[in-house]
Parts: C-alpha cells; structure tokens; sequence
DNA sequence: GGTCCCCGTCAAGCCGTCGTGAAGGTGTTG
DNA sequence: CAACACCTTCACGACGGCTTGACGGGGACC
C-alpha cells in the first residue's frame, strides 16, 4: 500500500479525488492547508505528494519548498494555471511532475507511477529472508549464517532462491531443473541431490537432519520457514 | 555540460530544438530514427533523452523499451498526441516526463531539469565513500590513498561507482557490462577482469588478496566497506 | 526378510572463469 | 611528430565450481 499526500484546499475536490485514488492501492491523507500539509508530511512521511498550487494562506511554491529542505518524497503538482513560468517555477522548485486542471484521473496515475518508480530508485528491494539460524537477502546475494557471512556458488544461489521464494509449498524437481539448469536437463536429479547437499552443508545447523530444506521423496524440495 | 540525445525524425524540427538547446548549457546529439536513437544512446550515454513518439520505422514505445532495457536515463517524451492512453502508455513504459507539442521552450527546460535532478539524485552522488585505507569522493571524482591522491581513469570511475553505490551487495557482471560500456557488451567480461585487476592495484592496500572489491566467480563483484 | 528405488555423501576429473602481464591501437597533448 | 594515457585484446597459469560416478542407507512393496 502506498501512501500518498494530498494537499488541496478545495475540500470536494479533495475527498473526490482521494476517494478516486484508493482503489487504485494508494491510502490517502489529505491535508487542506499549507502548513497541515507540511506537519503531515513529517509525521505520516508518505510516499508521494500531490500538492495543488492554488493555496491560501501558505502558498503552494513554499509548501513545496518547505518539503525539499528535508526530504525528496516525489511531488506532483497540481494546477489550475497553464501559464508557463509557474510551471518552470514549481519544477525549479523541486516538483517532479507539473499537471493542469482539468486532467485525466487516468494520465494523474500513471504520473505519479513514474515519479514513484523514480524515487524508490529503480532497485526493487527484494525480500530479505530470516531464519532463527540464517538469513539470505536475495538482492544482495548475501547469506549469513550465525552473523557469519556464507558464500553460496551460482547454482545454489539459483535453487535456494526458488525455493524460498514458495516458502512451505513443494517446487518439483522437473520445476528445479528446467528453470536453473534448462529444460533439457528435466531428469537429472542427481544435479538436486548433489547440489541440496552442498546448501544443507552451508546452511542448515545440523545437515544431516534438514530442518530447512526437506525433502519430499519422489516429487520435490520443500522451504520450511 | 550536459549530453542530451534527441531523437526525432523531423529534421528541420531537430535542429531547431538541438540550437535553442545548445545555450542552456546542452550537448545535443541528434538521431533521426529509431535505431540510431538507441545506437547513440549505447555509444554517447546520454544524461537525458528527449523522444519523439512519432517515428517511423521503430516505434517510439519500442525504442524507449530498448532504452529501458540496460539504462534508466531519464527519458522525456515529445508527441502531438495529447490523448490520455498514449500517455499513460509511454509513461508506465518508463519515460520521466509527457510534454504534448506544441510546447513552450521553458517548460521542456524546466522538465527537463526536473527529470535530470532525479535521475542524478536517485542515489547519493554528492557522496563520499570512506573506508580505513582509502577515501573517493564521487562528485569530485577523487580518490585517496593513504593521504596520496590516485587517478582513477573514466571507465574505472565508472565501474568503482557502481560498486560503491551498491555497498555490499552483488553487483551482476551484465549490470555493469551494459551500464558502463553499453548494452551490446554485456558478453565481455575479460573488460570486468581487467579493470577490476587495475581498480585493486590502485586501491587495495594488498592487491593480491582484495578486501574491498571482492568477486564473487560466476556472478559479479561487491564492494565490501 | 529380501529386493528395489530413491536419497545423501564423497571424491575425482574436467572445464570454465579469474587474475595477471603485456602488446597493439587509438586519440590527445605538447 | 613524439610522448602519453587509456582502452582493447590476447595468452597463460591457477583456482574453483560443475559434472559424473561409486557407495551405502532407508523406506516401500512384495
């Protein structure tokens, strides 16, 4: 779930727009003033704010500045003003998307999609999976086991990740084989034996009695978490 | 200065848009089809791109998909097409920014900024990176050895970058191959192999035995703080 | 209780990958 | 034109991961 900031004075126009976005997976704020915006914006630190220009009070130019002092949430802004230098003002500013009244509730979504997809910084952070012995961080490709970092070849790398990745369901062996080692290899078992050995030996505190990585004869490997 | 590739067939519209670019402090590169878009994209690595949608012969999507493939350089798009769909489509296949032409020469500029500002900041760049034997300033593109300054050459810069920005995690061979020498590299890894070689002669305090930049056989390198 | 199949373990050999040094090419600078 | 820095390419030895085979154990079925 996203959160999202919105920041507008125009209370049907908020409640609309925000009663627009949620099901579109964003969990709203809405702020109505300026400063509420900002004292939102510290508290619930969301992850993407839409801020109308046309504020009382605090002007929408220093709501935008007031957040840039402290952090880089993408902004997109919103106005009713198609005027040129506003627009080259608010994105000087720091905004990261500019869009005029009246828009599209679609083309607002996929704004607000790319300014996002630019601020988690394009690195999908993947699982980190924790066990009471080891962790693996998948993205990394890191394995530490009791604090100590273990290093898993290519191979194993690859099975271990499809199985942690279907924690407690059962992945075939012919699924093992085909997607690590490539279709042609479908029945070479003796490959999983060989290499769910090595992970055991690397991974599980006592592996000769796998409490991690079991075994279902005849049909696959199970990741007990 | 700042490279800036434009891709648009309309010659005549080209060129105008590459002069009025030129005075605001842009190196424009200027291709006029699809594949030469992406070749030069491969060859120069731009730090923005600005694309026409209406191409002839690769599409304009195509070509952003081709970009988006091995980089994430901020992508601006042109189009006469003011509807919401081409929009949304463009933006959801990773461009930055959606200017409808006709537009005004200072909103491109100022959007164009926006996105360069969240390209460049995504990650710390202003950064410097310490360890107990030697120190790299990124912006400076310095790097310190024991109190010695050490040159560091630009596809060196380049790959250390990588890496330091990533702190210890995997860093893929192909990750860096397409990043710093382009897409159609992403085989070479005897490059990989001798710079890193030249990286840890200038780094490591025992070259033959790396304790920052380690390789992990089969798969890439890591930077270890 | 015997047989068979599947599994886990170990060890050996092969081959791919890595680190290194050096040569050749290219573009730049003085 | 010479000197230089940088990148590309190649060759060679060393290392390590992958493959392969042999062996023993355990459970299912007869």
């Amino acid at each position: 779930m996203t959160r999202l900031l919105l920041i507008d004075d125009e209370q049907r126009f908020a409640r609309a727009l925000a009663i627009s976005l949620r099901p579109h997976g964003y969990e709203v704020d809405v702020a109505t003033t300026g400063e509420e915006g900002l004292a939102l914006a510290a508290s619930t630190h969301p992850d993407v704010v839409v801020l109308d220009l046309g504020l009382p009070g605090l002007d929408g130019l220093e709501v935008l500045e007031g957040l840039r002092a402290w952090t880089r949430v993408p902004v997109v802004v919103l106005s009713a003003r198609h005027s040129e230098p506003s627009k080259v003002e608010a994105l000087d500013a720091g905004a990261d998307d500019y869009v005029t009244k009246p828009f599209g509730m679609e083309e607002l979504l996929a704004r607000l999609r790319a300014a996002q997809r630019r601020g988690a910084g394009g690195a999908p952070e993947e699982g980190v999976v924790e066990t009471k012995h080891f962790s693996l961080d998948l993205s990394a490709k890191r394995a530490m086991v009791d604090g100590e970092v273990v290093r898993l070849t290519p191979k194993e790398w690859q099975v271990v990740t499809m199985l942690v990745r279907n924690p407690g369901k059962l992945v075939a062996q012919r699924q093992l084989l085909q997607e690590v080692w490539g279709p042609q290899y479908e029945t070479e078992t003796d490959y999983l034996r060989v290499f769910l050995a090595s992970i055991r030996r690397k991974l599980e505190p006592v592996s000769g009695r796998p409490r991690y990585f079991i075994t279902e004869p005849g049909m696959g490997y199970r990741f007990e978490p």
